[in-house]
DNA sequence: ACCAATTTGTCCGTATGTATG
DNA sequence: TCATACATACGGACAAATTGG
């Protein structure tokens, strides 16, 4: 090692591959390229940015792994937007490799349904007010499968987030759902007794916002979120372990459309 | 089309580039492969999957773009975890591209940013205090930088929510102040006397929190991002546009060890 | 400090299945 | 139906960088 200072810092050529990745991106974000539109063939590509195909390739595989590009039915390359269920997946992943704990995820559950709950107060529709009935109505009919009320909870929150009209808190809340699915069906396996209850506070709510009741509506999801977090203490779970976490779908799966 | 109920659906084989990303992507995700493990060359994927290397090397770029495989610094593959800022910078951009409003982000921070403040009070720990003493020092020394002021109040915020402990709300946050970089640094170029406002309630924010004031911290983070509003009302914009959008770093980019 | 082996990055040519017109 | 265009996948090759003796 010498002892002089170094002058220069270290040169750190990106690989071909990612040139091109970066370059297509900066078209997308910059807005010169917009979703629908094609991209051009891999051979086009190939002419443009003067390399080899299976350089291209590998710039074409990370864009779509990012959602910004897509491939439609004849596997032609298109701009798209990366969609929400995307990226959620994605950020719940993530958040179940960070081994996040159920008190980490609870309390932001708290601010965020919270928070849903009072804007869908004031922005609910009457069709997604419709959507949120019909959803309990299929609740109450699947009053005994522990898995299937727990998925359609996890529908009846997203519906919730969606009458609040705020696509920022759409997606800020999705992971904390999305990974609650299977602790929301281990409470209910063991206590079935927590679907009436559960029944109940979704019908409060609903009808609360209808009534355009912000209060009334915010006090029913705190003491829904409340039994929630009761019924994982009764498994005699710990509230400072990670949350298990099972496979919802791949992260890398394709979207054919 | 035939008139009879089709029998079958559409046989529809995932390319092999995708089954290879799936396959350690599984590996990756059960646990059996942990992080910072070596992943192997890719002489040796092509043996154990029967492929041919380009195929190999364009499912490892899409593994590579979701963060969960990195190249240390000899460029050989290791396993890792998806990293915050990778992933927040990837939902501000699909935030920006489905042109999300001022009013959806302001909404949102105020949820999360009244939160982050309230559980920080809890459980800041002396050094990320002392930190967030720092960044407002850095902050009054800049008093004339717009720009650095933007940064450093991102910063600070993101201090906060450190401080908060609570890795969910960490990451749900992120984007909200990410995409406001802009618009603060607008705002106080507009109205320099901003930056003493900012200040002083950057300073009351963690003063309370330094003595435990939950109540007086959220009232001052409160009126913090009123003052932001306010601020983007006054330069004339509307609330329910697009907010600006200016590239941050590439999504793609590579992070070398 | 030098050398040999390994590994990645990149390129070339070719074959095959499928979608489109 | 046929021809063309295109994405997928394969095999082989070489240079540059890195590793390990």
């Amino acid at each position: 090692m010498s002892v002089a200072a170094e002058r220069f810092e270290r040169i750190n050529a990106p690989p071909a591959y990612q040139l091109v990745a970066e370059a297509i991106e900066r078209e997308i974000i910059s807005g010169r390229l917009r979703a629908g539109e094609p991209l051009g063939t891999e051979a086009e590509l190939v002419r443009q940015f003067g390399v080899n195909r299976s350089t291209v390739r590998e710039g074409i595989r990370m864009l779509e792994q990012a959602g910004l590009i897509r491939r439609d039915a004849s596997r032609r390359l298109t701009v798209g937007l990366p969609h929400y269920e995307h990226l959620a997946s994605r950020m719940t992943r993530a958040l179940a490799l960070h081994q996040v704990t159920f008190r980490e995820l609870w309390e932001a559950s708290m601010v965020l349904e919270i928070a849903a709950v009072e804007q869908a107060t004031m922005r609910a529709t009457p069709l997604v007010i419709a959507e949120l009935e019909a959803n309990i109505a299929k609740t109450e009919a699947a009053a005994s499968d522990a898995a299937a009320i727990a998925e359609l909870d996890t529908q009846w929150h997203a519906l919730i987030a969606k009458a609040a009209r705020n696509r920022v808190l759409e997606l800020a809340r999705e992971p904390t759902m999305l990974l609650n699915v299977p602790t929301t069906g281990a409470i209910l396996d063991t206590f079935p007794e927590g679907a009436s209850r559960l029944i109940k506070a979704h019908w409060m709510i609903v009808g609360a916002i209808r009534r355009r009741e912000a209060e009334e509506a915010k006090l029913w999801m705190r003491r829904h979120l409340v039994d929630w977090r009761k019924g994982f203490e009764r498994l005699g779970k710990e509230l400072d372990r990670p949350v298990d976490y099972v496979e919802l779908h791949s992260v890398v799966s394709r979207e054919r459309g």
